[in-house]
DNA sequence: TCGAAGATTGTCT
DNA sequence: GACAATCTTCGAG
């Protein structure tokens, strides 16, 4: 299935190409499934494959944070694909996308899930009192945390340190599950969330008790 | 200048 | 299952 047949670590990954986001935003919300996202501070390092986007499709999407228009805060939608868009959200929470071109269209794809891979310490220590590795990082507001990633890394290259999105595992098509996006009030049952099926790092979004 | 909404999460009942 | 926390952004007046 994924890297556990051999010596692959994240830094053995070369980065995605910016081409890889220079594509119609479905797609890459698709293959960034198996991806590894790598942030490295002083420190140390976190790092996590990712298991769970969601595409927001430019001005014609009433989710996605272009359909106004551009203005301060999307303006990097409408810069280079392959930056990083980071946003606050609630007062409280940071949300991670990165940022694709679809033929002229500002859109962007939302990371909602990791599995952790590196710095599971430092994770923990970012998200004290969770116990479990799975309830660090499946949720866009806790994987943020988990990894350290705020505002400060809005409009950064996913390139090149100290935010990288790495290639991984393809997953196969059989293992990808699509369903509506989750937490919007506008087209929210466009099937446009991408998550690995049966993967427990996946996020359920409003979770029932 | 003011008011309302928001791509969430954690806690309480 | 329901709701509060907390603040940035944007549209209206």
């Amino acid at each position: 299935m994924r890297a556990t047949d051999g010596p692959t670590t994240p830094l053995s990954m070369k980065p995605v190409a910016r081409a890889f986001f220079a594509r119609p935003v479905v797609e890459v919300a698709r293959d960034l499934l198996g991806c590894v996202l790598v942030h490295e501070t002083r420190d140390g390092r976190t790092s996590g494959m990712i298991v769970e986007a969601e595409a927001y499709i430019g001005e014609d999407d009433p989710a996605c944070h272009a359909a106004p228009g551009p203005t301060d805060r999307n303006e990097p939608l409408y810069g280079e694909p392959g930056m990083a868009y980071v946003y606050f959200i609630y007062g409280v929470h940071w949300c991670f996308n990165a940022v694709t071109r679809e033929e002229g269209s500002p859109s962007a794809v939302l990371v909602r899930a990791l599995e952790p891979l590196d710095g599971l310490p430092l994770m923990q220590r970012r998200r004290p009192g969770i116990a479990s590795d799975v309830g660090l990082t499946n949720g866009p507001g806790k994987l943020c945390k988990a990894l350290g990633i705020t505002g400060d890394l809005n409009r950064k290259p996913l390139q090149r340190k100290p935010l990288v999105v790495r290639e991984g595992d393809r997953v196969s098509d059989k293992d990808v599950e699509v369903t509506p996006r989750i937490g919007i009030t506008k087209s929210a049952d466009w099937p446009l969330r991408y998550i690995v099926r049966a993967n427990k790092y996946v996020s359920r979004g409003k979770v029932s008790a």
